[in-house]
DNA sequence: ATAGATGCAAAGGGTTTGCACTTGA
DNA sequence: TCAAGTGCAAACCCTTTGCATCTAT
């Protein structure tokens, strides 16, 4: 049988939640996608915000990935494989290119390399200079 | 003013959960601590299991670490740095060896590598051969 | 009209904490 | 002795879910 295609509808709330992901380059966190979006649809819930991100990263519009150590999840636009590097100092984190190559060379022989998820860490330029958090909101 | 060290003490219960991870190579969860500690140690309480995993933790002695999208931490003897393949189709871990060079230069320039962590995905060999879940308990 | 979407509150899963009791040194 | 350690239950945090209501299409 084949199965029917659930329909995707535009609503004021999935748009505000899209256009917090265009407005920020960088990975957010549920909370914070919900107090962006807020500033569109006031009375916007929280289980709403989860339901689309749930939603988005489905659709491969976002992608989500959590840091080691931390329960939460973080969410971003799906543009271009890329890690990040977390500063401890500050908590924010920043992009990194990925060197696949390198990395798929450590895939044990006789498994299948599917994909890969790196964070480095350490202190961000700003923080190790001895400066407050940068602003790379 | 001198901090006074904390006290460390011998317990029956926290001499079981370090026997489990010296019984066991691969990450375990708090709950298959809690289980095996068990064996020797009966009434056991999982809020001892993770009193006791943070503070080995803090010791060096055990490392705990997050696979991406999953909320929980896994923990194993801090013995040689090295990484993960989870394999997506029996969920297993397994351990992959550590190319620090490589990653250590994808750091952007003025920022402090200090670590990082790295999990690879797909299909373990036992799974790609087709056969069922392998069995490196 | 009607299936998909929302908001709220309750429920879930993992982890931490308060507190009285127990125990190792 | 007596502070460190333990067990239990309640509390917490993040996330999901049930359900009545709302709203694109």
């Amino acid at each position: 049988m084949p199965r029917k295609p659930i329909q995707r509808r535009s609503t004021r709330q999935r748009e505000a939640i899209r256009q917090v992901f265009k407005d920020h380059s960088r990975p957010l966190l549920p909370t914070e996608v919900l107090k962006a979006a807020r500033r569109r649809v006031p009375n916007l819930g929280l289980a709403t915000v989860y339901r689309t991100l749930k939603r988005l990263t489905e659709e491969g519009w976002l992608v989500g990935f959590g840091l080691p150590g931390q329960s939460q999840t973080y969410y971003e636009r799906a543009q271009g494989h890329h890690h990040h590097f977390y500063c401890r100092e500050c908590e924010k984190l920043f992009k990194v290119n990925c060197v696949p190559a390198h990395l798929k060379d450590l895939t044990p022989a006789g498994f299948v390399h599917e994909g890969h998820e790196l964070v480095l860490y350490g202190l961000c330029k700003p923080c190790s200079d001895g400066a407050g958090a940068g602003s790379t909101e």
